[in-house]
DNA sequence: AACGACTATATCAGTTCGATATATGCTGAA
DNA sequence: TTCAGCATATATCGAACTGATATAGTCGTT
């Protein structure tokens, strides 16, 4: 999905900065199923600005660029509606540096490859905290769109968050039984090769 | 990591071809935490033989552009195994399409809800077959990198294997048991805004 | 005091991808 | 029998995206 149409998403839940709209993708709602970087957030809202699907109010700073704060028009909210009916959704894209590297454990020391699984176990766990809907650390948003007027997680966001962390949990699961037959495995492997 | 450096690590099992390296990041024994298209990986296979990296051999073909078998250098080979040591790997990067829509459920109608999710536990039933190193209609490409000599899979590809299966089985078994209440709750959730 | 993180806007060089081009053979459905 | 889709091969390119950078202050920790 485009990054347009991620930003006509953000801004769903309401007003938000672009500042704002990329810690949505970066540690909050969005944080563990989509990416949107600074580099193509503002390009997309200068361009859905000039579409008329989204429109700005700027706020004078100090010291600073002025705010903008964006929001969508009745076009732009019409359109990221129709654009989810009517696009057949890509396939799930998934990147693993750390996953990649133990591919190849054979070829390293194995401290190291005890140091990746934990590195990843670890990024999994803090990954589940943040995704966590009833965690007092997160600072929401106010603008999200998860929440409605009560402050209560909608039930597609709830769904989906919980979907994120039964994935964080079978990770860290997964490790924890299987790290060290890893690396038992690995040790036989390597002395059958000398 | 950059796909010059999947390149070198596709071909750490043996000689292969850039449309075989293809086949190994699309359905192969990358597939699952990885991503490489043509478009990049012819590109990175010229840089890569200018660079000394990779070598390779020409066959002539009838009604077919030559084949070029690829194969990795001394130096190739030391250069990848370099970057695995010494470079930190990125955060993992995860972007789907239906978990975005989804979390806008309450938008849409709810048998589109359904039918995504359907199609979304199917998605990852199909990536667990595809994962599966004892499914016997997978035919991995003779010199994927995952098997030792004898046909094993080696400890590294068994446990990224594993793991990803976890994964996949995670999903299934959450949208088993959650599916339904997330409908009832949509329900719910429209009744009370009507 | 220094440094890193945070809050704000924005740009750009480099990288990546999906579509396209070329062209045949194979397979299954209509 | 015909046709469409897939497989097997190489490669390119326009469009999209990212990470670093620029600008510049505030705040908290070491």
């Amino acid at each position: 999905m485009d990054v347009r149409t991620l930003c006509l998403g953000a801004l769903m839940g309401g007003e938000a900065t672009g500042y704002e709209i990329r810690k949505m993708f970066e540690d909050g709602p969005f944080s563990h199923f989509q990416i949107a970087s600074l580099g193509s957030i503002y390009p997309a809202l200068t361009k859905l600005t000039q579409d008329g699907l989204v429109t700005f109010v700027e706020h004078e700073q100090e010291n600073r660029p002025d705010k903008k704060i964006y929001r969508l028009t009745s076009d732009g909210r019409q359109k990221f509606i129709r654009t989810l009916l009517q696009n057949r959704p890509a396939e799930d894209r998934y990147r693993s540096d750390i996953l990649f590297t133990l591919t190849f454990a054979e070829e390293l020391p194995i401290e190291l490859t005890e140091a990746l699984i934990d590195e990843f176990s670890v990024r999994y766990e803090t990954m589940n905290n943040l995704i966590d809907p009833n965690n007092p650390d997160k600072d929401d948003c106010a603008s999200g769109p998860g929440r409605d007027d009560d402050g209560n997680i909608k039930p597609g966001c709830k769904f989906v968050a919980g979907l994120g962390q039964a994935m964080c949990d079978a990770t860290v699961k997964f490790i924890k039984d299987n790290k060290q037959d890893l690396i038992k495995d690995l040790k036989t492997f390597k002395s059958n090769k000398s």
